[in-house]
DNA sequence: TTCGTGATAGAG
DNA sequence: TCTATCACGAAG
């Protein structure tokens, strides 16, 4: 039978086209797993926005590692970042920003405190509060297990690009992809 | 709209 | 040592 898990040769493009392609694709993550609806790209060159312009570690971290690697960090004193390391036609990291629960529902409700499916992954630090993600995940291969790892889904989705959220320098790149018309996203696509 | 939060990096 | 900065979230 034919593996649906996501592999490494699909994060050796450019980190653009791998944020777009991986809305509408699966997070699996132990016993969660979701629908991502929103992604956003950055690039390890002449993008201000991206860790690689400010932080030597993310330099190192780029070069060090393979595509596919799991970049990891701790933002404002309280919230843990999941990305995707791209590694190809050009480097960069893609930001899983929001998903729309799947399996392990109840299990997200605890871990946030909530009952609204909605809210429980709308924002990049809620769904790694939801799926229990931090730096102990951070530098694994996300093309390997495949309890931590994406998938493929069978239906085509509408992807809608529009500006980052959340960043000042280098904010205007449409690099920002959601799923057209998802309650899931953090923020609502501005029109 | 505001504010807490802690890691990182660069300046002094 | 000190300080600015930050890809956030929750309360109000």
């Amino acid at each position: 039978m034919k593996s649906r898990i996501i592999r490494t040769a699909f994060f050796q493009r450019d980190p653009i086209t791998c944020a777009r392609d991986l809305v509408g694709t699966e997070l699996i993550w132990d016993d969660c797993a979701g629908k991502i609806v929103e992604t956003e790209a950055y690039l390890a060159k002449n993008d201000e926005a991206c860790h690689t312009f400010s932080r030597p570690s993310a330099r190192e971290f780029v070069q060090r590692n393979k595509a596919g690697t799991a970049y990891i960090y701790f933002s404002y004193g309280a919230h843990w970042m999941l990305n995707a390391l791209v590694k190809g036609e050009a480097d960069g990291f893609v930001l899983i920003r929001a998903l729309k629960p799947l399996r392990g529902i109840n299990l997200m409700k605890k871990r946030r405190g909530l009952d609204d499916e909605r809210q429980l992954c709308s924002g990049p630090g809620k769904l790694t509060q939801a799926f229990d993600i931090t730096n102990r995940h951070h530098e694994i291969d996300l093309c390997a297990e495949p309890r931590h790892c994406f998938a493929h889904r069978p239906a085509e989705v509408d992807v809608v690009a529009d500006a980052r959220i959340g960043i000042t320098r280098s904010a205007h790149h449409p690099w920002r992809f959601t799923e057209r018309g998802s309650k899931f996203v953090s923020r609502r696509v501005k029109s």
